[in-house]
DNA sequence: TATCCACCGGAATTTATGGAAG
DNA sequence: CTTCCATAAATTCCGGTGGATA
C-alpha cells in the first residue's frame, strides 16, 4: 500500500497550501517591499505546533524568490544566542565564520554580506526574546525576519519595546485545522504515496479528527495506518488502523525527540523510564550511584545536579517526561515507557 | 503549627573547545 | 608552537519554597 514513505515526511513541502489563504496573503502584503528592493517587514508568525507555521514561511518565501531578486536563510533558533544565531544566518548565506568569531564581528560581516533584501525565518523562535538576536538583524539596513513561536502575547511581552512595535497588531496566527480542511489536506498525500484506492474520504476525516486538527499529526498518522494495514494484510485501511495508527505516529515522533538529544538526556530519560516515577530526589541519588558505570568508555563524564535539571526541563518540553506536581514535590514520568534511548543505556535495576 | 531541610531555578562564575594571531 | 580570545556548557552560589518532622 505504501509507494512512497518521502511523501510524508516533514520535509516533504506540499505542492500548493491549502485553507492559508489569508495567512499568505498576509506574509506576501509584509514582504511586498522587497520585490522592489527595500526592506521587507518582520512577521511573528504563531500558533501550536503541527499546524504549519514553517512551510506557511518557507512556501510563501519560496513563490517570493521566484519573482524578486532575494535572498533568504532559515535558522532554528532554538535557545541559542544571538552569536549563534547571527553566525547560521550568516552560513545560510554562504560565508564560513569561525566559531569564536565575536558578536559585532559576525554582525559587520551580516553588514557586508546582505547586498539585497534578506529575509531570515527563525524557527522555534520561543526562547528568543532572551537574545537581542532579533536588535541586531534589525540593524542591518535590508535585513529583515519571521519569527516563528508558539504563544504570540507571552513572546512579545518578553522581547524589546523596539523589537516589539515592529510586529504588534500584525501578527499571523494559525490555529488548529477543521475535520474537513485537514481532510483536504491529507489527499494529495494519499495520492501521491499510496497505492491504489487505500482510503476513504470519511476516514481522513476520522483522522484529522482524532489528531484535533494538527497536520504534522495527520499526515503520521495516515502514514501509520497505511503501514498496521500493510501489516494486517488490509488492501483498504480500516478504522481499526486509524485507531492504532495515532500512538504510534506519537512514537515516531517522541523517538526521533529523544534520537535527537546528548547522552546526558537519555540516561536521565532512561532511569525514570525504569525506576519511575520518580522525584528529584530519587532521581539524583540514582543518578549518583549508576553515573560512573554509566558514563564509562563515552566521551561525555556526569554532569552536577543543576545541569541536570536543565536537561530534565528539555525532557518535559520534547514531550518525552511529564512532571506531577510543581516545586520539590513533583514526580516525573515517562510519557511512554516503550519508548527507549537508542543507546545502550546500562542501568542497573534500582533497589 | 512551627521549624527544618532538600530541592528548585536564576544568576554569576568557571571550564572546555576550537580557531586565529603572533 | 604558544598565546589569546569568544562562545557554549557546566559548575558554584544562593534565595525562595514546599514537604517532612516533631
Amino acid at each position: 500500500m505504501i509507494a512512497d514513505r518521502s511523501v510524508f515526511g516533514d520535509d516533504h513541502p506540499p505542492q500548493e497550501l491549502l485553507h492559508r489563504e489569508p495567512a499568505v496573503a498576509a506574509l506576501t502584503r509584509a514582504f511586498e517591499p522587497a520585490t522592489h528592493g527595500d526592506r521587507a517587514d518582520d512577521v511573528l508568525i504563531a500558533g501550536p505546533s503541527g499546524v504549519g507555521k514553517t512551510v506557511l514561511a518557507t512556501h510563501t518565501l519560496g513563490r517570493l524568490q521566484q519573482r524578486a531578486d532575494i535572498h533568504t536563510a532559515y535558522v532554528r533558533a532554538l535557545d541559542q544566542s544571538a552569536a549563534g544565531i547571527v553566525r547560521n544566518v550568516l552560513q545560510e548565506l554562504g560565508a564560513d565564520p569561525a566559531m569564536n568569531t565575536p558578536l559585532e564581528d559576525l554582525c559587520l560581516a551580516l553588514d557586508e554580506r546582505v547586498d539585497r533584501p534578506t529575509v531570515v525565518v527563525l524557527d522555534e523562535a520561543s526562547e528568543l526574546p532572551r537574545s537581542d538576536a532579533l536588535a541586531r538583524l534589525d540593524d542591518v539596513p535590508l535585513c529583515s525576519w519571521v519569527a516563528i513561536c508558539h504563544e504570540p502575547t507571552d513572546w512579545l511581552a518578553r522581547v524589546d519595546d523596539r523589537v516589539r512595535h515592529r510586529v504588534v497588531g500584525r501578527e499571523v496566527v494559525l490555529d488548529r485545522y477543521s475535520v474537513d480542511e485537514l481532510a483536504d489536506i491529507l489527499e494529495p498525500r494519499v495520492r501521491q504515496g499510496l497505492r491504489g484506492d487505500p482510503v476513504g474520504r470519511d476516514q481522513l476525516e476520522r483522522i484529522a479528527d482524532t489528531v484535533a486538527g494538527v497536520a504534522r499529526a495527520g499526515i503520521q498518522t495516515l502514514l501509520a495506518a497505511a503501514e498496521i494495514a500493510d501489516e494486517r494484510q488490509h488492501s483498504r485501511i480500516r478504522d481499526a488502523d486509524i485507531e492504532d495508527g495515532w500512538p504510534r505516529a506519537q512514537a515516531w515522533i517522541r523517538e526521533s525527540n529523544l534520537e535527537s538529544l546528548p547522552f546526558h538526556h537519555q540516561l536521565l530519560y532512561e532511569l525514570i523510564r525504569r525506576d519511575g516515577p520518580l522525584r528529584g530526589g530519587a532521581l539524583h541519588r540514582r543518578y549518583d550511584e549508576i553515573a560512573d558505570d554509566a558514563y564509562a568508555g563515552r566521551a561525555r563524564t556526569p554532569v552536577q545536579r543543576r545541569a541536570r535539571r536543565d536537561q530534565l526541563a528539555k525532557l518535559r518540553e520534547y514531550d518525552l517526561i511529564e512532571c506531577e506536581g510543581s516545586g520539590r514535590g513533583a514526580e516525573y514520568r515517562v510519557c511512554d515507557a516503550s519508548i527507549r534511548s537508542p543507546y545502550e543505556v546500562a542501568v542497573p535495576p534500582g533497589q
